[in-house]
RNA sequence: GCCGAAGUGGUGGAACUGGUAGACACGCACGCUUGAGGGGCGUGUGACUUAACCGUCGUGCGAGUUCGAUUCUCGCCUUCGGCACCA
């Protein structure tokens, strides 16, 4: 055995040694219970950053853990490969998407392996391969016979800096999720899928989903938006048409006063009267041309424009103004609302503006409100008045019986509406998959049918960078024949959201040669859903919610049989390290700052606020320079040990220091005792080798525990650390080899998932001719744990005074009466009487005295 | 405004169903080892007070429940994340 830890040498033996081998490889053909194990997969960007190292790490130490426990384990990894930074360095830098594509996968999964990560490197594939997205574009084709997948024309989101489409949750901030340009409106035909038709259910499943974290639920629950509430028909005043509105505030009916319509309402237009069609025309061509995330925010100043129609309201008969109004929304609910100042602050605001009527109809218990007076709308609850019928009733209690009445009456009727919009998935990109349709003058939209798929991506393409797909101008692509009649057509130049190749590239690892379809089903029935699902929590609502998506459409499409893809789910935190700027440079790099000083003009650094670590704030950590400076394990443990896995993660050199000099410790502690245990001594149950061997199984009950579901890894490490300690001040080393032996075999093995190569490597030098795989997980023996005696804790009036070891076996009174006896105790209730004594048995003992 | 998560030493963090607050690690100090440096090994390290023991205070703030609260309840403050003119 080598006395100096050498982590290099080693890593790269066993990675070698494991890729000769295809270790981590597997099949169904196994008598073992499957374990679907998943991290996120990378877009591949070129180097892998912290935020992986992180992620992976965490991933590696769950599917070694599983696999030790004896599970047959599928740890697959691939490649979110199409994209925009492709074609953006193609534009910049004259490289081919594809050929830059390739490049970088080839560079992080060198990056990868040299991390020691337990892939079954034999699944991998790139979602830019035919293979892969072919089969994409056969799920298309279903969606589409099924109208899951349909095309409209509608106002999207669209990104001047990246000349596509965004769809509603890539937008942050009313700029685009990847660039941070402003996004603005635009008007476009495009392709939809439809996950409205989906909404109740994904919605329902968040409360079948216990292994997620509450907080992402509550994203996708917000995102969703559910409410309950009533459709309601008014008739217009002299025709026989009539307005839907959609409201929640059913029990309010009677408080309305007015109705608002979205400028954009097909009837606007329709039921102005003459005399106000000027003032209406120039409302509607003034909203138009502001911007709709303008218009839309809560504080832009509420207006509108009388029509000079009316409508009745169904159950008060009054004459209601109609208007038309800024803040009313096209895409959500009917388009029309039925406005009760009284009690809706943006009608109430509305209503003074125009001086329109008021009626109060939910009186709250504490006050009287009048209209006269009222300076807010109340929008709390109260007792219904002047609403006939229900007058009296609590108005949240009355909603129910309202529906049903205005139902029984056919004026209306109970509906669920939701915030969340079909999902917009064309793109004007050209590194992405194809939308498998034609355009025809005779036929219109036809899709390609099956035999005729793939319709491969050309690579012979032209970047100009002017803006438009490449696609556009390449003839022999867009140019075809129209399957159905045989004249010329156009074939779709928009590629998807790349989003949909991640929306279901988890069921392909199941399957990833299956020849005959995106996925072969015995496979599916066998792996999935994904046992645990782990990655960042910036996808909790986009990434997370397509794959809900697509799980459920490919289960009513007959692919597979799963409901949800993910039952459970890690978020783990990001990376974050402190900011450093100069004054005249900029951000700066870490190591552009020597001494606290810019390396460029020498002028003091300032440190900024701690945040994730990006390129753009420069304060980024090459994985490569840890790698090559301390090896992948400290790497690894580093990672692992800093913070619990949902928690920002701090960056800290000292710290990987430490983690370095840990496993340095355990390294030496092996070699020291090395000629002792080669042997591999019986273990000893006597005297000191007793409390060691409690200590050793206390350690691996304890790591166990952290581990296995939990996912406390930074608390696992540290009971190892603190075992570790134990080794080096246990004394009685030649005396007990045996229980020094099990003690250092028990480090290796708990720390066998954390820092895989280096426990191998010691495994070996221990004189074991099997490796750890084959060993298995450690047990704990009870027996071990049994304490002979235990330290009692005395309080006097709840506070610590006094420290007494106790026989395990002595019962309630023989403790009590030691207590009393204790010498501290003794004197800290002289004066006093002792009023109760509670004993909480093996722990603690308060004395009340008063 | 609504919803969710969090607030603990100089630092990262621990304390699982209420029972020794600060495990483990970083940093710092001291000692041993070494010709020295590095490295290693060990001891100490919440604050105040003290020579030391003792003592007092201490988990964002304020109340409460309890023999006992970082943990439970109520009210506030701060930070982060999500939603937000959604009828």
């Amino acid at each position: 055995m080598e006395e100096r830890y050498d982590p290099i040498a080693i890593e790269l033996a066993w990675q070698k040694s494991w890729n000769d081998s295809n270790k981590f490889s597997v099949s169904e053909q196994s008598e073992k219970e499957k374990f679907y194990l998943l991290e996120m997969f990378p877009y591949p960007s070129g180097r892998i950053h912290m935020g992986h190292v992180r992620n992976y790490s965490i991933g590696d130490v769950v599917a070694r853990f599983k696999r030790l426990q004896g599970f047959n384990v599928l740890h697959p990894m691939g490649w979110d490969a199409f994209g925009m930074p492709a074609e953006n360095a193609a534009i910049q830098h004259g490289i081919h998407p594809a050929k830059w594509t390739v490049d970088n996968i080839a560079n992080m999964r060198i990056q990868l392996k040299r991390m020691g990560l337990s892939y079954d490197w034999d699944r991998e594939f790139a979602t830019c391969d035919v293979d892969y997205y072919k089969w994409e574009q056969q799920i298309f084709l279903k969606m589409f016979e099924k109208g899951l997948a349909y095309k409209k024309s509608s106002t999207v989101n669209w990104c001047p800096e990246c000349q596509t489409v965004l769809a509603n949750e890539q937008v942050e901030d009313d700029a685009c999720w990847r660039c941070s340009t402003p996004v603005i409106d635009k008007e476009l035909d495009q392709w939809f899928f439809k996950i409205t038709e989906y909404a109740e259910e994904l919605l329902d499943y968040t409360d079948k989903l216990p292994g997620w974290p509450e907080s992402v639920l509550t994203m996708q629950r917000n995102w969703i938006g559910r409410s309950i509430g009533c459709e309601i028909e008014f008739p217009l005043e002299n025709t026989l048409e009539k307005i839907k509105v959609f409201t929640t505030r059913q029990d309010t009916l009677y408080g309305a006063t007015f109705m608002s319509l979205a400028p954009e309402h097909p009837k606007a237009l329709e039921l102005t009267t003459d005399d106000c069609r000027a003032d209406v025309e120039a409302f509607i061509a003034k909203v138009r041309s502001q911007d709709k995330k303008k218009r839309t925010s809560e504080d832009y100043e509420k207006e509108g424009v009388f029509t000079g129609a009316y409508c009745i309201n169904p159950v008060t008969r009054r004459k209601m103004p109609i208007f038309l109004a800024n803040f009313v929304l096209m895409d959500y609910g009917t388009g029309a609302v039925m406005a009760v100042p009284t009690h809706d602050q943006r009608d109430f605001e509305f209503a003074n503006k125009y001086d329109l009527d008021m009626v109060v109809v939910i009186q709250p218990k504490d006050q009287l409100l009048d209209p006269k007076s009222m300076t807010e709308a109340w929008t709390g609850g109260g007792l219904m008045i002047n609403s006939d019928r229900f007058d009296g009733q609590e108005n949240e209690a009355a909603k129910e019986g309202i529906a049903d009445y205005l139902a029984t009456e056919g004026i209306g009727d109970k509906t669920v509406n939701y915030r969340i919009r079909d999902w917009g998935v064309s793109r004007q990109r050209y590194w992405g998959n194809p939308i498998p349709v034609m355009y025809c003058d005779q036929c219109g939209v036809v899709p390609v049918p099956e035999k005729d798929l793939p319709v491969v991506l050309p690579t012979d393409v032209e970047f100009t960078g002017e803006g438009g797909s490449p696609l556009e101008k390449h003839k022999e692509f867009y140019s075809v024949t129209c399957p159905q009649c045989g004249q010329a057509a156009r074939r779709e130049t928009d590629t998807f959201d790349t989003f949909v190749e991640s929306s279901w590239y988890f069921a392909r690892y199941a399957c990833p040669d299956f020849a005959s379809g995106p996925i072969d089903r015995a496979a599916a029935e066998y792996w999935l859903p994904v046992d645990q699902y782990i990655g960042g929590v910036e996808h909790a609502v986009m990434h997370l919610l397509y794959a809900r998506f697509f799980t459920k459409v490919m289960r009513d499409l007959g692919l597979m049989n799963v409901d949800e893809p993910f039952t459970n789910l890690l978020t783990q935190g990001m990376v974050c390290k402190e900011t450093q700027s100069c004054a005249e440079h900029g951000w700066l790099y870490p190591e552009e700052v020597v001494d606290g000083k810019c390396v460029k003009c020498d002028q003091p650094a300032t440190i900024g606020r701690t945040e994730k670590m990006s390129k753009s704030k420069m304060n980024v950590v090459d994985p490569d320079h840890l790698i090559a400076k301390y090896g992948a394990d400290t790497a690894r443990l580093f990672s692992l040990f800093a913070a619990p896995p949902e928690k920002d993660l701090e960056w800290n050199e000292q710290s990987v220091e430490g983690c370095y000099r840990f496993l340095n410790r355990v390294w030496r502690a092996v070699y020291d005792s090395h000629a002792l245990i080669s042997s591999h001594p019986e273990v000893e149950t006597e005297g000191e080798a007793r409390k060691l061997r409690r200590i050793t199984h206390r350690t691996i009950k304890k790591v166990t525990e952290d581990i296995d579901g939990r996912f406390h890894f930074n608390t696992a490490i540290s009971a190892v650390m603190e075992l570790v300690n134990a080794i080096y001040v246990f004394e009685a080393k030649d005396k007990y080899p045996g229980a020094l032996c099990e003690a250092l075999e028990t480090v290796v093995k708990l720390l066998a998932p954390f820092v895989p190569h280096i426990t191998e490597e010691l495994w070996l030098s221990m004189g074991n001719t099997s490796d750890l795989e084959t060993v298995g997980w450690p047990t704990y023996d009870e027996k071990a744990l049994v304490e002979d005696e235990n330290l009692i804790v005395i309080q006097v009036n709840g506070k610590v005074r006094a420290k007494i070891m106790v026989s395990a076996t002595a019962d309630k009174a023989t403790v009590e009466a030691a207590v009393l006896a204790d010498e501290i105790i003794v004197r800290q209730i002289a004066d006093k009487t002792v009023r109760k004594v509670i004993v909480v048995p093996g722990k603690l003992v308060n004395v009340v005295v008063g």
